[in-house]
DNA sequence: TTTGTTAGTCTAGTGGATAAACAAAGTTTT
DNA sequence: AAAACTTTGTTTATCCACTAGACTAACAAA
């Protein structure tokens, strides 16, 4: 919420601006006592005690016994209820399907994966539909049963959640959003798979400290989530963080987008695989060029392959230099397959960077990998249901 | 103000947003009546009248006479006041420094321009010290006098208003914040002058429709400011924006600030000149190489010259595909000195993003040059005093 | 005139926050 | 063990800003 908008001010959201104050901080201090509460926000006591009793009778949150004393009565702890409700999150991949099922505080109940090539929309749709029923059916009883269901995508997704383009996929115009909604009556959220991971990094990864993260989704081809000043940017119709297509060399090859010279090129799964493609690998003949085959090359030491993954590192700085000169973040997260490289790509993408970055821009910087690793993106989408589903219970009740 | 923030929420932040929000539709909508704002607002014509009240009382506005009948009662016309104080801005470029008065609308009342040459930071702050008493002096009276005074500089700025660094006055760590607060005993805002540029044109220049807004400061180098929803994006140490050292070629040539390949290097005055340095021309021996030189031979119709400002205008495009590709703006503005070539530049400039930049990227994107030109910065930080101001008088009085 | 419409003020009522008193349940001191 | 002190959490009275709607003012059209 924003003063900007044109929304007026009255009663209703400053209840709500509070409730929400005080579910922020029983979720990240817990256990945590109403006394503690109102000292930290600065609300008064009062006041806490019946927004706790507004959000207890909501089941998001419950009393545990009593806490130590410290030196008088002793304070009633509070605990956010992580099982008041679960949430569905899919990451939709080129060539496969990871659905959880995670509580309210993204704690993974059930996974499913599948694997799959050359599917049409139809079939996928079907595969979509099936992990959907399963882990609706195995969800244990709640409160408030599943609030949502988010899918990541790997494409372009605009802002009303259509989307737009997945040209891995082969998708234009999908919109699955209404198509979820329609057989399952509940909140739909359709992102970005990189946006998707960028906020599930910065809710239960490595970025959990940071308000301004970088999230670089290395896979087949780039993309970019850009958490800033706490929140996902999306840009104007929700196109931002294409960065797989920054041209780092003006004269270089032409890439399938038009343009000349892009990151992915030089810095993703694809130009390892069109480099190792180049070299006389010890590979049986008809089986395909993989990044698994490759990592499984370097782990035995094949000395080529990791001067490759070395190369890619180096060229990853490339374009997280320029992030950094941009954005000036906190924290910078490589994600998605290439993450699992890290240690071939560490070295050089760091030596890349400190020798090339801004001296200022490199203090409190931190570059991580990600080690949610594959499931960033499926607990982002997950994640965004459940604020969403959070938010809209702060709201007074003759608003809901 | 967020409700990530931990304020508290109560009657005071209630008043405090709607009388910005009467504010705001009074400076945008003006002349427009009390019951206009409220059905405009949503809210009620009561709390409207006293708002109104309070910021009469504040001379932020003013009733001016009736206006024409909808057939009843005729509405009494509100305005904003903008001579109800007026502000400071300064941009201290390398080798000029710009002062402006304006009112609280960004009218310009007074304008003071001097030139120098590798001067020292005292020679500087007195000049300095020298412009601020002239265009104090000068100031109309007003209820509240002078509101701020703020300086735009070329340089990294961090979040404090401290100057950690400007190569090319040869400055560092320099906290003229408190230098200039000290002696006046106004409220001082220093700037980065690609940042103070963004702001000046989204308040009073070609991006005032738009939410996101990279405004590109194409100088001896290029500065880029970020407008994202709404509001300058600053990074976590207030180092964004640092795009002038965008690698755009890798195996480029070695930057002095030690990377290879920067955009600026290719794209801004200090390009080229120094591209033109190689030309045969014909300029006086002695003469130093300047942009002025150069446009005045172009005017000439100097086809050298202008095939040279094309390759430029090219190269800026290809740092503004990435621009786009990044962020997904609504709007890309050319500003600072380069902007003046725009009839040269911007053919081959459109050219190389509409050709290059993903295709969905394009639509609804504006490509323009600063109209503001040289004063954008000056304006910039101008308005930030004013929006300062503002933002502080809209708090409940036992506040201030 | 009369009737209807719009603008702006005034009054009573409402929701939610605060302050302060109070009750409950401890610990510490004597 | 009794008394005194501390801390937690609830209750009550009060305050503040918004809302609804009555009311007054000022105009246009019939």
């Amino acid at each position: 919420m924003n003063m900007k908008e044109n929304r007026t001010w009255n009663h209703h959201v400053v209840k709500e601006g509070n409730k929400s104050l005080v579910m922020e901080m029983i979720k990240n201090e817990s256990p945590i006592s109403r006394a503690a509460v109102a000292s930290q926000t600065g609300l008064n006591k009062g006041t806490v005690s019946s927004l706790v009793a507004d959000l207890m009778d909501d089941h998001l949150i419950y009393e545990s016994g009593p806490g130590v004393s410290s030196g008088g009565r002793r304070p009633v702890m509070l605990l956010f209820n992580g099982s008041a409700g679960h949430s569905i999150g899919i990451d939709l991949g080129v060539n496969y399907l990871l659905g959880i099922l995670t509580d309210l505080e993204g704690n993974i109940i059930e996974k499913k994966e599948l694997n799959f090539k050359n599917h049409s929309y139809e079939e996928i749709e079907k595969k979509l539909f099936e992990v959907i029923d399963l882990l609706t059916s195995i969800a244990p009883p709640s409160p408030h049963g599943i609030i949502g269901i988010g899918v990541g995508v790997p494409g372009i997704v605009d802002t009303n959640g259509s989307i737009l383009l997945a040209p891995n996929l082969n998708w234009k115009n999908v919109n699955l959003k209404t198509v979820i909604e329609t057989k399952y009556r509940l909140p739909v959220i359709i992102e970005n798979e990189a946006n998707a991971g960028a906020y599930g990094e910065k809710q239960f990864g490595v970025g959990q400290e940071s308000e301004n993260i970088i999230y670089v989704s290395a896979g087949i081809g780039i993309g970019v989530g850009l958490i800033l000043n706490g929140s996902l940017y999306k840009g104007a119709n929700g196109f931002s963080g294409e960065l797989g297509h920054m041209t780092i060399q003006v004269d270089g090859p032409v890439c399938r987008c038009g343009n000349q010279g892009c990151w992915e090129l030089y810095a993703s799964e694809q130009a390892l695989i069109a480099k190792a493609a180049q070299l006389n690998l010890p590979v049986p003949a008809k089986q395909e060029l993989e990044l698994t085959t490759l990592i499984s090359l370097a782990e035995n030491g094949n000395q080529e392959i990791i001067t490759l993954f070395e190369e890619v590192g180096d060229l990853l700085g490339v374009g997280i230099n320029n992030i950094i000169n941009t954005f000036n973040p906190q924290q910078v997260i490589i994600g998605n397959r290439l993450a699992s490289s890290n240690r071939w790509l560490e070295e050089s993408l760091n030596k890349r960077v400190s020798k090339q970055a801004l001296w200022f821009q490199q203090n409190d910087l931190q570059i991580s990998f990600s080690e949610l690793s594959t499931l960033s993106a499926a607990l982002g989408v997950s994640a965004f249901s459940i604020e969403n589903f959070i938010s809209v219970r702060m709201q007074p009740k003759s608003f809901v």
